[in-house]
DNA sequence: ATGAAAGCGCTAACAG
DNA sequence: CTGTTAGCGCTTTCAT
């Protein structure tokens, strides 16, 4: 072998026993004496071995990978978490396969498809839709998926996603509370499904309320874009409110409203965000937002890893709001 | 077998061809009649037939997963660093092993461990570092290692790290020309390796420049400890200039600065950070800093994969500095 | 408790 | 070009 690792083989024969008896010994629950125990994990030692995993888990058809895809892994939201995530699954013993997808439209596919080669034993989207097909291949396959923050109409998948429509129903009832007349609805260009809930019931029920709002979006989920929303729309005296479906969203908003267009927050506009990354809360911003719970969500994750219940499928993640000082 | 996965035989047997007419239609380069080649992709497409990666790997003895270890992703620093390394990985068809040390500091070693076992042919460490006595294991079984931001005093391993010392030289300098008097000088509590290069250059160098330095140092590496910092720091009023080792510290001192302890930056005290990421930029911060290159440190790393030139060992990523508003 | 032997899914060397 | 054969490193019956 090119590579150096020795061999369970080695091991035996150093320890003077069978090659089965190595394997015992490394086995939790394999039945060996202590006698041979020692040999073999003296020699192990001695010999530098480490159990190739990947033969164990051909032979026993458990990779004990866990394939994770997502885009834009360095957001705020995804890193939390995809941290959290993978620190749960370490925990568990299980190993997390990382695939990023560069553009999270288009590339999801494939990278599923290359989880399975990898035999991985669940697959968890952080971002991105999954095509159909993707999705019926993992059930035919045994391969569990896991979606977050995604809504598929189907029983046969996990999804996990956080509350948004009352979310934004939160958002718009504290937009009310503020006395707002005229409040602006920003979004990304694209438009995720979970952006889409949160932009739609926040307008729905501003619409019950008799309040006027204009729809923005545009650009990546990002801070400029925000930033962009807030010149662009701001020209506009009359918009005293806005509900950015992100917080990345809303603290571009808000230095545009204060830095460039000369708004006082909250006094002249009142900003709620959604999502609560660690910068909403630093000390320049402190954003009025909609927390998601990071912890829970990746909590429901973790479970939906092993738990079988059909009941447990479908996963709602209650949210809460983070009172600060943007909304009056 | 109880996970569904459709082995390369039953394509075989249903394409009407012997098993390694299936293999070598799936292996680049294999030589396959044109008509075999279409009865196998048919059968294979048919059945939902995936190459097993593991066997794959367990026969030419290559995993083709890279082991990845960090800590804090969810920092913006490391989420920045893991999102690139992870898409550059992907497009050279190398597969991400993600293994998140809870603490940097003492859970690195058995994650590194752990990567043996899965064979991994590379590790990469993005943060936190690895005991000698791994590092030999690496050297011994052959597997690749390369360390970020770290430098070991050993020639046999990879190390790619921005220019620390260049780098806290021009902060010094940088608040040197904004005519400084007393300057802190705030680290966090975790001493890696890179924050003491930085502070100690710096400090060096204010030495020589006669002006005095006030050390600071304790937290984690956060804004929190930023902000705490600044409180405790600016309680003496004639300081007039910081040098915050890392960015996310830099921002939470300047709202202490300028919130809490009622300082205007950059007309009372001017103040330098280090890295570069994202928030640094946005509208409210504006902070000048010492820039590392995200894009050139990974590249580096993936170049430092397969290279094996030992003069390419170490690389020294050059710095700059990113002139915004909060130095006078 | 232990060893021998079979087999996990795949690739590669060897004949034909 | 194609099939047969022999492993890769490991786990797991099956005897002993």
């Amino acid at each position: 072998m090119a590579r150096g690792f020795v061999t369970a083989e080695e091991v035996a024969k150093k320890a003077g026993v069978s090659r089965s008896a190595v394997s015992r010994t490394f086995t939790p629950g394999g039945s060996v004496s202590k006698a041979v125990r020692r040999k073999v994990l003296k020699a192990a030692q001695e010999l530098g071995y480490r159990v190739n995993r990947l033969a164990q888990g051909l032979n026993n058809d458990r990779s004990n990978l866990i394939g994770v895809v997502g885009a834009n892994l360095s957001s705020p939201f995804i890193s939390k978490q995809l941290d959290l995530l993978s620190i749960g699954l370490l925990r568990r013993g299980l190993q997390c396969l990382l695939l990023n997808a560069a553009d999270a439209r288009k590339d999801i596919a494939p990278l599923i498809e290359l989880l399975f080669e990898f035999r991985a034993q669940a697959i968890v989207v952080l971002s991105g839709e999954p095509p159909a097909s993707i999705v019926d291949e993992c059930i035919a396959n045994g391969v569990r998926l896991i979606l977050i923050n995604q809504r598929l109409d189907r029983t046969d998948t996990n999804m996990v996603l956080s509350d948004d429509s009352h979310g934004a129903d939160l958002a718009a009832m504290r937009l009310v509370a503020a006395k707002c007349r005229k409040v602006a609805v920003v979004s990304s260009g694209s438009q995720t499904p979970a952006q889409l809930r949160r932009a739609g019931a926040f307008t729905q029920r501003m619409t019950v309320e008799g309040i006027e709002v204009v729809p923005w979006s545009g650009g990546p989920t990002s801070y400029d874009s925000g930033y962009q929303a807030g010149c662009e729309l701001l020209a506009d005296k009359s918009i005293d409110g806005a509900f950015c479906v992100t917080d990345l969203l809303a603290l571009g908003f808000m230095d545009a409203a204060r830095l460039e267009m000369g708004r006082r927050v909250p006094e002249d506009i009142s900003i709620v965000g959604f999502d609560d990354i660690p910068q909403a809360g630093w000390k320049s911003y402190q954003l009025t937002t909609v927390a998601q719970s990071f912890d829970a969500l990746t909590e429901k994750v973790l479970t939906a890893l092993d738990s079988d219940e059909p009941e447990t499928r479908l996963q709602v993640v209650p949210v809460s709001m983070v009172e600060r000082i943007t909304a009056r």
